[in-house]
DNA sequence: TCCAACATTTGGTCCGACCAAAGGACGGGC
DNA sequence: GCCCGTCCTTTGGTCGGACCAAATGTTGGA
């Protein structure tokens, strides 16, 4: 029998679609920094929508970084390379397909090897059994996943991260797990990338690998591990 | 004459009171991970604060990472350790009165030299002259504020902000300011106690270091500097 | 020319009502 | 006894109108 698959239908709110709208006035270079938006109440004519809900909107731009409001005066387009947040960028890749730019791409990099190159030292040099036990808890999950005849990419890049990010937690820092919250999109973006080049099998074989080395202390060697991998993908990706 | 300072009084909104209120049910405690919370129109009997106000909060505190909300269903407390972000640990802090505690300081200089100190590896292997024009405009900025003969020191720490989120900046890594912008609370307050116990004016001249060091293109040599003038402030806390 | 008084516009806040969809309660058909 | 429509209640989302205080623009008199 042929199963018919549609999935999940978001109907997107009034407040959702406004801000996508704006955001990308903003990033096609329609509206350019230091534009000024027009009144709320301009808004509400031109849109249909309640001032509330314009109001809200708004308000969730400027908390992105791509709009600075001053009471009683109105909302221009905020510089968003120095007033914006991993969010914005987030929007900002969102609404290029879900694609980075190869010096984006080297940036990530670059930011992952600061972070989780750091969160990998301090747990090698310092870790209980039960910090092992966690990350091996989620090993056992990817394992689980490659046993199928068709692993799913979604599933294991969504382990991926949570292991990863677990290495973060466990490193003791409370900053490190939150900021890879806020990377979450990109992390994602690039376990799936990751996974169609190189494989399923490679990359939980890899996870191992940065447990090992940190059962065995050797906070150097992981640290050079996730230099060299973060490598590997850059070249791999400067190919194409 | 004597000048009596009171300063700007805010008047909180009943949005912003509702947000703390509920904040702090879930730090304390009182609210624990998956609760459910009251529907809109019960905290609206409750407060006596429309529904319009109540939903805005509930909006707010979910893109704060506190709340998972799925329409006609509910609103439950999320796990923020999971969901969490630099937002919701700038609230955590803020409600404990502004403080971090010991370990979250570690943390945050830890995080510092990870995301800092590889930004100024890179700027000192490779900058141009602009790059250092761009610095040395801020320094000016900062010199000038100090020429007073009561430095304001909010002043000063906004310039010191902005000279680091400068050094992210023109480091070329698009990650770098974007997360420094995510620390903003975090760092301001930083600077403020840096300023209060090594002096405005030393601050200022170990900025003044790092731009040295950039243009020698000592690499190392600035992240050591970065290395133990953190080191420097927390073996000061660590005295308190 | 200057400046004080007034009018307009602005974002911020609040209200009470309505909407569509999700979940639960009910009941008829098998 | 079980299944599956149908109805009702509850839910978050939206609406349009209202008011506020501050900033800006306009006017008119000295």
């Amino acid at each position: 029998m042929l199963e018919m698959q549609i999935g999940v239908i978001e109907v997107p709110t009034r407040k959702t679609l406004l801000v996508q709208k704006i955001e990308e006035q903003i990033l096609s270079g329609k509206l350019r920094v230091g534009d000024p938006l027009p009144s709320e109440r301009q808004l509400q004519e031109e849109t249909h929508i309640s001032k509330t809900v314009i109001h809200a909107a708004l308000v969730e731009l400027e908390q992105k970084g791509f709009l600075e409001i001053t009471p009683r005066r109105g909302a221009i387009v905020a510089n968003y390379t120095e007033s914006g947040t991993m969010e914005t960028l987030n929007a900002r890749i969102r609404l290029n397909g879900g694609n980075m730019t190869k010096k984006q791409s080297h940036s990530f990099m670059e930011a992952r090897i600061a972070i989780e190159g750091a969160a990998l030292r301090r747990l090698a040099e310092r870790h209980t059994d039960e910090d092992l036990a966690y990350l091996e808890a989620i090993i056992d999950q990817a394992d689980a996943l490659l046993e199928q005849k068709e692993p799913d990419a979604a599933a294991l890049s969504e382990v991926l991260f949570r292991y990863h990010r677990g290495i973060c937690l466990r490193s003791g820092n409370e900053f490190f797990p939150l900021l890879l919250n806020e990377f979450r999109p990109i992390i994602m973006e690039f376990w799936l990338r990751s996974i169609a080049v190189f494989g399923a099998a490679s990359n939980v074989h890899l996870a191992k690998r940065y447990l090992e080395l940190i059962r065995a202390g050797d906070a150097e060697g992981a640290f050079h591990r996730l230099e060299r991998s973060v490598n590997e993908y850059l070249s791999c990706l400067d190919e194409q």
